[in-house]
DNA sequence: ATTTATAATTATTGATGCAAAATTTTATCA
DNA sequence: TGATAAAATTTTGCATCAATAATTATAAAT
């Protein structure tokens, strides 16, 4: 047991317990701008309040809860300016980063890529995968970009995005433009053509955010 | 006495001790790489453990410190590489900020750059007062560019460059090119040329990093 | 009847204590 | 003499406890 206690216990309860607020959060099971109830949580987890609180912390760090003074925590509450301001940082960070792989990426990094695309492209039916794929090809761009400050700020910024609507980073009706755009940005990062990258990036953006703002509210059910 | 502490206590606990370890860290008292001795500084500060704690989250959430499982709390040791990385990141944060504040800010802002920008060229012989207000102009520009979640990105980011050395962010030599370049930026900036101001506020950054590397240890007492 | 003040209750924040785990040192065996 | 194992010490990490501050409700006075 003490073997498979070391292995099941390599993170500490209080990054457990944030992973677990997070999907909460996200799933709006605790609602923006709805106080968190320590005791409550502390006790439907089982667990005490300091591993809690500083759990607490970490999200607040992320922005996905806000503290104010003597009187708690409270899950943010994202505005549309937010949403906006968020959005425009995201683009700016991820078009630079595909400057940068297009410039310095191995040929084996590219292959990845591409293969990685292809998926993305096999999976235009699947709506749950073609997201997870979606996810994972902006996630190996950032990682091949090697910056791990900016792999963090962008998973922080993600997240936050994810706290106003479930899939506000790509609307539904756009999947098959988005994959055009996903073959432009491949084929000017193959290239090697840094510029044409970054602009494939911007646009990719710039049409997203468009499709989001076309979708102000959640839709009803 | 009651009076007294509330008027000095508005800021939690965590808080204030997150500021004091900040201090500390910049003025490399606490030194990169070195462990965290949570029973010492707790008993320097009068203080138990769990403020302390939670005020190491906050710190390692602004990557000032890191936090090894079962190890405790180290200081984080920023390469030369990761020094590169943020400052690229800076880079392109604040120049495109700089556009941003070229298509948005009022008239009154404008005024209020160039205001900071004559300070900071009558300052010039006093290095302290141009460090500061340097470090005010870029501050400023970034709360015109009014998004709240880059300016605490580039708050986090400016804080890790200061980890590694003094004043990495502008050379000692290099304050007169500075102040042309910002002459330039403001310039760019106050004709509304976005375009312009983003290109100035790159090469105004390309040419501090140059000079940062410049000077790669520091310098032999 | 309404407003203000006081008291009580509720909730956050800081402290202390305890348990578990990891690392280091010492002792023993090869 | 060196290496390995065991034990002890150090240190993290979790829980319980106490105190302080804020908010709400009730009562009294205008």
């Amino acid at each position: 047991m003490t073997e498979a206690t070391t292995l099941l216990t390599p993170k500490a309860l209080y990054v457990e317990v944030a992973e677990l607020l997070r999907e909460r959060i996200f799933s709006r099971d605790l609602a923006p701008g709805s106080w968190i109830d320590e005791l409550k949580l502390a006790e439907e987890y089982g667990i005490s309040r300091t591993p809690l609180r500083e759990a607490l912390k970490v999200l607040a760090a992320e922005g996905l809860i806000t503290m104010k003074v003597r009187r708690g925590a409270y899950v943010t509450e994202v505005s549309d300016k937010d949403l906006s301001d968020v959005y425009h940082l995201l683009a700016l960070l991820e078009s630079d980063a595909a400057g940068v792989v297009a410039q310095r990426a191995t040929d084996q990094e590219l292959h990845e890529l591409q293969d990685l695309h292809h998926a993305l492209e096999a999976s235009q039916s699947n709506r749950e995968t073609f997201f997870a794929l979606n996810e994972r090809f902006h996630m190996r761009l950032l990682a091949i970009a090697d910056n791990k400050w900016r792999i963090q700020m962008v998973a922080d910024l993600r997240k936050v995005m994810k706290l106003n609507r479930h899939n506000s980073l790509l609307k539904s009706g756009r999947v098959s433009e988005s994959l055009l755009e996903h073959r432009d940005l491949v084929q000017a990062i193959v290239a090697r053509n840094a510029e044409k990258a970054v602009n494939c990036m911007k646009t990719h953006f710039a049409n997203g955010l468009d499709a989001a703002a076309e979708q102000p509210a959640e839709q009803p059910t």
